[in-house]
DNA sequence: AGCACGCCGACT
DNA sequence: GTCGGCGTGCTC
């Protein structure tokens, strides 16, 4: 019998498989953790096939030195999925690995925690102790509580006399197993009795299949997801529940954990080495059936998987950025399929592909209207930045926002302001027109370079030279680059002296707790404002928050990116709904140089489904996906030579798979990645757009032109949510 | 990733 | 003549 092994060392050369015998007295099963040698050394490698021959030169076959755990540690849906990815994203099987096996186990640092408490033992004899003052003691302290932690006693009455008893068989130790259990704000759990439209979803999923549950904010989805996953436990089944950041979610959290109690395991990157250990390790065993987490979370080693909810589907977070590139959804997707069980996503504003997948039929879509504590959302009112201008206001504020801030502050409400502000590149944009340069022939913003003063289409490559003067008025008031937080709150301070302003952004939450500390802070004082970019924008109740303005909402609008507009509209969504989560009414003041955006008059009204028809019509036309492909390759290596050079021979390959596929290939170019240089690797990147139409065949010939020995590392990505 | 093999410069 | 530089290639 030769076992198929891959060596667990994220490497390009390594990545294969390695036939090794199996010795007949070890008992080998697919997805065993194993020990090898390995060249000169000993590894750790993953069984990932069994067979009874080899391809190998037997003569030159080793054995499998020792199996190292009692179980497989990959149970044999995640083999498959493993394969599946590695096929799907274009990824090594080393790299997938990690995601499926924990460093924690992967590495053997962290072992299982145990509590060693001391007994007294049975049959022991007191006279014994005669002359043994501290150890009469003890034995007295352990009649009276007849457990007690060995390392609260050594501390007590001091090592030596722990051991002498321990030595003479007086006191015994017990070990009981230890689980760090991630701290989570505790919550009391109400009963809540489900709305009509609550109970309509949770009946409109059924069977297999992939259900999109688009919901207004505060339509109370979470109530529906809980209620899924309780009658999926009930028929003895697990549950996944993904959510975008659990750090920024923790009412999710706590709901989940007063809800299902142990039976939850968290899995999310801010849990310490140990915690990661033990809830994965309960999850694993089964001890418990919901896993709860971030991305990562979808790797849960469940079994029985009974349905996978994806909470706030168009969160960019789903998609891994870095090392094994790979879309959450799409994981989600297989392991519903393996398990025949229904896929859930959720949102207030779903993705512009997965609605077009719904308007197919491809994808089942439940409704929910309206507000589960029957409250309108509130007002957006759009303010035009440029009438304030020409009103001789050229300030961060418009006059509307500093009335209305004025009026909260009276009332001693609270409110928020959002600033978005990210990225390296940005726009530019005159400020008397509201003119947004825009590529010729691509029809999307073009992006600013600083370091070489140019603007640039992302899409084409084609680079323009920076404006000085408006080309559409001639006024030199150009205007370039975003607003801070910092700047905000320093003009707020001045028009509000006295009230408490607080500021929440990477900079600020950066500290373990950090958002804890300013969220809580926020929630005691009265009236107060907080300025924040994105964070703020998820998840958190204020009740007293009546007002939420939306400054320079264009920043994210023009991006030079298909997606920015389907964006904007997400933002403004998720902020607006932070306004009047209860009693008082909410409102919403949405800044912008383009008051007549079709985004804004859409987000304004709540109505996704018509932006949905105008940006489906635009990317339609314009041949975008969700009917087109995009597809980024991106070479990253030290010497820029050798990127150059590696580009160049991957891109002559490319230029025979245009031949071939010439109608189906709208576009293909090769050009430096936005951001050129990280961590002192040169990226340059190859943009190509093709046609639906036989396009799983191309992707796989255009993958093939870089599939070769290369000293670059490679990245190929579908559809990239940046391009940077 | 490591480690060996291998082919060119400065040293006892 | 040899010691050692790190470029290239292999590990079942």
């Amino acid at each position: 019998m030769f076992a198929s092994v891959i060596i667990d060392q994220d490497t390009k050369a390594l990545d294969k498989v390695f036939d090794y015998r199996v010795p007949p007295d070890i008992k080998i099963q697919k997805g065993d953790r194993v020990l090898v040698s390995f060249g000169a050394r000993m590894m750790q490698g993953f069984v990932v096939d069994l067979k009874e021959n080899t391809s190998f030169d037997e003569k030159k076959v080793k054995d499998i030195v020792a199996k190292l755990d009692d179980e497989p540690i990959i149970k044999s849906e995640m083999l498959s999925l493993m394969n599946f990815m590695c096929n799907k994203f274009h990824l090594r099987l080393t790299s997938v690995l990690k995601l499926f096996v924990p460093s924690e186990i992967r590495e053997g640092k962290v072992r299982e925690l145990f509590i060693r408490w001391a007994t007294l033992s049975k049959n022991f004899s007191p006279e014994l102790l005669k002359n043994a003052k501290v150890q009469k003691r003890i034995v007295e302290a352990l009649l009276e509580i007849p457990k007690i932690k060995l390392s609260d006693l050594k501390k007590q009455f001091g090592q030596s006399a722990v051991n002498a008893l321990l030595e003479k068989g007086i006191v015994k130790v017990e070990l009981e197993r230890c689980l760090r259990k991630p701290a989570s704000i505790q919550k009391e759990e109400k009963k809540v009795v489900l709305n009509d439209s609550q109970k309509n979803a949770v009946q409109s999923v059924g069977g297999n299949g992939i259900y999109l549950l688009h919901g207004v904010t505060g339509s109370g989805k979470t109530e529906v997801y809980m209620n899924l996953i309780s009658r999926v436990l009930e028929k003895g089944k697990n549950a996944i529940m993904l959510v975008p950041e659990i750090s920024l979610t923790p009412q999710v959290m706590a709901n989940f954990k007063s809800r299902f109690g142990d039976n939850v395991a968290v899995l999310h990157s801010s849990l310490s080495a140990g915690e990661r250990f033990d809830e994965w390790k309960r999850l694993f065993s089964g001890e418990a059936s919901v896993a709860v987490g971030a991305r990562s979370a979808i790797f849960a080693p469940l079994d029985k998987v009974g349905i996978i909810i994806i909470d706030e589907q168009h969160e960019q977070s789903y998609i891994s950025e870095s090392n094994p590139r790979y879309d959450t959804f799409e994981i989600a997707k297989f392991r519903a399929e393996y398990n025949n069980c229904p896929l859930v996503v959720g949102s207030a504003t779903p993705s512009v592909d997965i609605y077009e997948q719904a308007k197919q039929g491809k994808v089942k879509l439940i409704e929910m209207p309206k507000r589960a504590n029957g409250k309108e959302l509130p007002k957006i009112q759009i303010v035009d930045m440029m009438n304030e201008l020409r009103a001789g206001n050229s300030g961060i504020f418009s006059s509307q926002l500093i009335s209305d801030l004025a009026n909260v502050v009276n009332e001693k409400k609270q409110a928020m302001i959002f600033i978005n502000r990210r990225g390296f590149s940005s726009f530019m944009m005159c400020r008397e027109c509201g003119y947004v340069a825009k590529c010729q022939s691509c029809d999307v913003n073009l992006v600013y370079h600083r370091e070489d003063n140019r603007l640039k289409c992302h899409y084409c490559g084609k680079q323009y030279k920076a404006l000085d003067r408006c080309p559409n008025c001639g006024s030199d008031k150009i205007k370039q680059g975003a607003v801070g937080t910092e700047r905000v709150v320093s003009e707020l301070k001045e028009i509000f002296p006295d009230v408490k302003i607080l500021r929440m952004d990477n900079d600020t939450t950066s500290r373990k707790n950090g958002h804890e500390k300013i969220l809580s802070e926020f929630r005691e004082s009265k009236p107060a404002i907080l300025v924040g970019t994105q964070m703020i924008a998820k998840g958190h109740d204020f009740e007293d928050v009546v007002l939420v303005g939306i400054i320079d909402a264009d920043q994210s609008l023009y991006r030079g990116d298909y997606r920015s507009t389907e964006r904007c509209f997400q933002l403004i969504t998720q902020v607006s709904g932070r306004a009047g989560r209860s009693k008082s009414e909410g409102k919403v003041v949405l800044q912008t140089y383009s008051p007549r955006h079709y985004v804004y008059r859409f987000a304004a009204n709540y109505d996704y489904k018509g932006f949905f028809k105008k940006e489906e019509n635009l990317r339609k036309t314009a041949v975008f996906p969700p009917f087109s492909k995009i597809i980024r390759i991106l070479f990253a290596h030290p010497d820029e030579n050798v990127v150059r050079d590696e580009l160049k021979l991957c891109y002559n390959k490319l230029l025979k798979v245009r031949e071939k596929y010439f109608d189906d290939i709208i576009y293909m170019d090769a050009m430096k990645s936005p951001i050129k240089k990280i961590k002192n690797s040169y990226r340059y990147q190859v943009v190509i757009r093709l046609l639906l139409t036989n396009s799983d065949e191309i992707e796989n010939e255009i993958f093939k032109c870089t599939d070769q020995n290369l000293k670059s590392s490679v990245f190929f990505e579908v559809n990239p949510e940046s391009m940077s």
